[in-house]
RNA sequence: GCUCAAGUGGCGGAAUUGGUAGACGCGCUGGAUUCAAAAUCCAGUUCUUUCGGGAGUGUGGGUUCGAUUCCCACCUUGAGUACCA
């Protein structure tokens, strides 16, 4: 019988749906194994092979922990919210609903006809009312939480609001905004609602703030920071200006150092961790209040080496910095409002493509050095970013290239306070090794002394403290778009009001049109039916609004990250209706085990996602507070593209070997037209509907051929290498789509994908079909295994177990190949070691292998079967084939007892004849004898 | 600039508590089968060679009986990040 890849899968593929198969139970007496792949964003495209890698590596994990004994939650869902449906939607007018469910459809099956062991029971969509139910519930959570330092967590306001009351806020240890006045008791219970709010807002996890925003006028939205490559918008690459606004946040500032060390406890790639480090970006340093002369007035600056204080011979503000306008002198009023002027207008961008050019200008102002008393220029320059630290810097150019650079483009002295070393060309930035000169009492100390005695006085003459800095910034939560959650607020009397959890999900109201409205606010500004009737707890006609009982709704929605912070907590419990996911759920699954996905996430959805986790595990709702205890960024697929070669002005194209000293034009060719010899199907060109150009194009050929040029470059539409998995599986079948993308390198690696390799995985399947088989006839013999016999599949089944278990799933496939080349050549048929071979390539290959153990007689799906255990005295040997080297490099082998001493084994070797040639009748200095291993003869 | 990762045949890649470099597959060459093709099977395939061998894992050093593996310096490529005080 032949091997019928399209049905067997079909089959099988049903089997699993009807039977339920994969379905995860909430309670076991086995072992809990969560496995989860970042879920996807329903895009239009569809996958191409580069898609389902990641999946098809975490699926293999999954159905290996099900043999292994485990229980395993291994769920599957959709990002659906977000803007390229949106942005379909503005141009067509068709509802992002409509588009994401079509979508989601293609989508679905195209990952079902792969095969995976999905738990389609407990699919998510973020855009669905019932799930976003649950994101806006998290935001209320936010909103009713401060964080408090002194216990180094979240807190229920409540708890605030009781402090206040009795004792003001002297006594707070919060993260909150800067500008927070100072209050007794007293003064809180004289506050109106309105003051007590707004207050309170200050201090709130998510909070409304006038922010300085990254605005993207052509999108209409505001960007986060990592949603901004190199200055302009990571989809569509538009400009991105800075605009003030008034925004949700998110103090995920609060978190920055619990981020920081929560990632010593978790096993995830290293340069993700390194990414995430640097993005908080901590650093340690001191806050230091510099007078400024003649205004009650100071400048705080934070900087990393106190113990260079002495090297201060000017400050530098951001233009922006507030205190500017106040210290200017008249003399140079003029000067520094142009130069503010003039750099408000360079945009962001341009400051950035612009480092080397030195800019500023001369206050006129002059501040006091704490220590010494002099007097310090204050310049404005915009070297210094208004939105690090506080927006000023104390100069020290001595030790700082920045500094120097600008001290000496304006002609600043420079002061030298190290010891014997040369600043005359170059700041010195060396902390290690250098002795601070000319510093009063820090002069002659090392770096690291230095630094503590300079915090020390500063500490005790009260203009200055150590402080600990962090470069993460409190993440923006609003977007002025549709396609995504509203959020539950409604104003009233400008100030944010809660929608009451148990009236939940506040629902996306309808629109006639997707784009912000004509007076430029959001999209939802054009629904007719968006206000809170506080009253009836309805979303009601915006007629009805007299913000005594019926309030306008927050315009705004919330960003792609808000429903992808939390959902691999709903899987536990996705149909819950009150509650997020109940306690005994949460409990049970607790976190991810292994977590498949993307390196792009590393500083968004990943950082992101553990804030929550951590939030609400502080709240008591999570058990744990890191959501993923393994993590594994899958490498990217490219694409081979291929070319073909137009001479210059003609339409003569030229077969690759042809075109040395020609002046020819690489024109990308559709690579379905090319097969695995590079060969062009000519025709199929000519007749492509891209290609009417070329209709009548003349090819010139080499050995009666037209070979392409190849090159690896990104799977797209444009360059026409994109490879559709459905292809691939019509032709191969799933198992050996799922085969060759694990074949093609280590999980982990950047790697080009070529469709002519599959020939190699396909006839593997082809091969070990043969082996159930006796001509058209199913057979397997119940006869006793050789030794032989034994000894390939215990070697395989410790191979393949280790190489799961380190992810290497590439050298699985080799091994899988061996095994069965090795079992043809032997001619085995033996249900001894056919049967558990099944086991072990069921994982990677699931739908032949059940197929096969179906016509063994099993009635029960393969998935549940144990795996084989791997029994050691199957690969006892009693000889070595010892390689013998010479000064290191092996010259012959020898074949010898392994129960030989190292004395026998040297005599063996030296007595050999192909020694002695070797030698040519030299006498060798050393010996090395290894038993098991080696010999090694040297001289 | 900084941080991280990686450099092995024509190609994807394998081998690291230091011990036979190139497993497995693609491609290529030759052969069998076929009217022919596909498919399948067999043999060969790092380079070089005077067929005895010799050289060889980005480059140059080092440690070692022995280095793709460890150390130092450099080169190249890729990824992330960037006026962070």
């Amino acid at each position: 019988m032949q091997y019928n890849h399209q049905e067997i899968e079909k089959n099988w593929q049903k089997y699993w749906a009807e039977n339920q198969t994969f379905k995860a139970s909430n309670s076991s007496d086995l072992p809990k194994y969560y496995v989860l792949d970042m879920f996807p964003y329903p895009s239009g495209a569809g996958l191409h092979v580069g898609h389902p890698l990641g999946y098809i590596a975490s699926d293999i994990y999954a159905r290996y922990k099900r043999h292994k004994g485990f229980n395993v939650l291994h769920p599957q869902g959709y990002d659906s919210f977000g803007l390229p449906a949106e942005q379909y939607a503005i141009q067509t007018g068709q509802h992002p609903a409509k588009t994401t469910e079509a979508n989601i459809k293609t989508y679905r099956r195209q990952l079902d006809q792969i095969g995976f062991s999905f738990d389609w029971s407990r699919e998510v969509r973020t855009s669905n009312p019932e799930y976003y139910k649950w994101t806006q519930w998290i935001f209320i959570q936010l909103f009713n939480s401060w964080y408090n330092k002194d216990k180094d967590k979240a807190e229920d306001i409540a708890t605030l609001i009781s402090v206040f009351e009795k004792e003001g806020n002297a006594t707070v240890n919060a993260v909150c905004d800067d500008e927070v006045i100072s209050f007794t008791a007293e003064d809180w219970s004289g506050f109106t609602t309105i003051q007590k709010e707004e207050i309170l807002l200050q201090y709130r996890l998510t909070f409304l703030s006038d922010t300085e925003v990254n605005w993207c006028p052509a999108l209409g939205t505001v960007l986060a920071n990592d949603e901004i490559v190199n200055g302009v918008s990571e989809r569509g690459g538009h400009p991105v200006v800075r605009k003030k606004m008034t925004q949700w946040s998110m103090r995920i500032s609060a978190y920055a150092q619990r981020l920081l060390d929560g990632l010593n406890t978790i096993d995830w790639p290293q340069p993700l961790k390194d990414s995430q480090t640097n993005w908080i970006g901590r650093s340690q340093g001191a806050m230091v209040s510099f007078k400024v002369d003649g205004f009650d007035a100071k400048i705080d600056v934070f900087t990393t080496r106190p113990d260079t204080i002495f090297g201060v011979s000017f400050m530098t503000l951001a233009p922006e910095h507030e205190l500017v306008s106040q210290i200017v002198t008249d003399e140079q009023k003029d000067k520094v409002n142009a130069y503010i002027e003039a750099t408000a207008k360079r945009s962001e961008r341009d400051r950035m493509a612009d480092v080397k050019t030195i800019s500023g200008a001369f206050t006129g102002a002059y501040a006091i050095h704490p220590f010494s008393g002099e007097k310090v220029q204050i310049w404005v320059g915009d070297y210094v970013l208004a939105s690090y630290g506080t927006g000023a810097v104390m100069a020290v150019p001595c030790g700082d290239q920045r500094d120097y650079d600008f001290a000496k483009h304006f002609d600043i002295p420079i002061p030298n306070i190290f010891e014997g070393v040369d600043i005359s060309e170059a700041a010195h930035a060396d902390k290690e090794g250098t002795v601070i000169a000319n510093s009063d009492f820090l002069s002659r100390l090392k770096y690291k002394k230095a630094l503590k005695l300079a915090i020390y006085e500063m500490e005790k003459r009260g203009f200055g403290y150590g402080k600990i800095n962090y470069r993460l910034r409190d993440a923006v939560f609003s977007r002025q778009r549709y396609w995504g959650e509203p959020f539950p607020v409604y104003y009233k009397e400008g100030m944010p009001q809660m929608i009451d959890v148990k009236h939940l999900p506040v629902v996306l109201p309808e629109v006639e049109k997707y784009l912000p409205t004509e007076d430029g606010k959001p999209p939802l500004g054009n629904a007719d039916v968006w206000a809170w009737n506080s009253e009836t707890n309805k979303v009601v006609s915006n007629d009805l609004i007299d913000n005594e009982t019926v309030f306008p709704i927050e315009l705004n929605t919330m960003p792609g990250w808000a429903g992808s912070s939390y959902y691999f907590n709903r899987y536990m419990d996705p149909q819950n209706d009150t509650e997020i996911a109940s306690k005994e759920n949460l409990d049970y699954w607790q976190n991810i085990d292994l977590y498949i996905g993307g390196s792009e996430h590393a500083t968004g959805h990943l950082l992101y996602a553990r804030f929550w986790q951590k939030f609400l595990f502080d709240k008591g709702v999570f058990p744990v507070d890191e959501f993923a205890k393994k993590l594994i960024n899958q490498g990217m697929i490219l694409g081979t593209s291929a070319f073909v070669y137009r001479e210059e002005g003609t339409n003569r194209f030229f077969s690759k070997g042809l075109i040395e000293g020609k002046s020819v034009q690489p024109i990308h060719s559709d690579v379905s037209l090319v097969n695995a010899s590079d060969e062009l199907d000519i025709e199929g060109f000519k007749n492509h509907p891209l290609n009417v150009d070329f209709k009548n194009a003349e090819f010139i050929l080499e050995n009666e051929v037209y070979k392409v040029g190849r090159e690896v470059e990104k799977m797209s539409k444009s360059k026409f290498n994109v490879v559709n998995p459905d292809d691939i599986v019509a032709e191969y079948g799933a198992d050996a789509l799922r085969l060759f993308e694990m074949f093609l390198g280590p999980l982990e690696q950047t790697k080009p994908w070529k469709t002519s390799g599959i020939s190699g995985v396909s006839s593997f399947l082809k091969k070990l079909w043969k082996l159930y088989f006796n001509g058209e006839q199913f057979e397997v013999s119940e006869e006793k295994a050789t030794k032989d016999e034994l000894k390939t599949l215990h070697k395989t089944i410790k191979k393949v177990e280790e190489d799961i278990e380190n992810f290497s799933f590439n050298t699985s496939v080799s091994t899988f190949m061996i095994a069965v080349n090795e079992l043809t050549a032997l001619k085995c048929n033996k249900r001894e070691i056919l049967e558990p071979l099944l086991v072990l390539l069921s994982p990677y290959a699931p739908h032949i292998t059940e197929e096969l153990w179906s016509l063994l007689g099993n009635n029960e799906s393969i998935s549940t079967a144990p795996f084989p255990v791997f029994e050691p005295k199957n690969l006892l040997e009693t000889a070595k084939n010892y390689p013998i080297s010479f000064n290191g490099k092996m010259r012959f082998t020898l074949e010898l007892p392994l129960d030989l001493s190292k004395e026998e084994i040297e005599k063996t070797v030296m007595e050999h004849e192909k020694t002695q040639a070797q030698l040519q009748g030299r006498t060798p200095k050393k010996v090395i004898v290894v038993p098991g291993k080696i010999v090694n003869i040297v001289g």
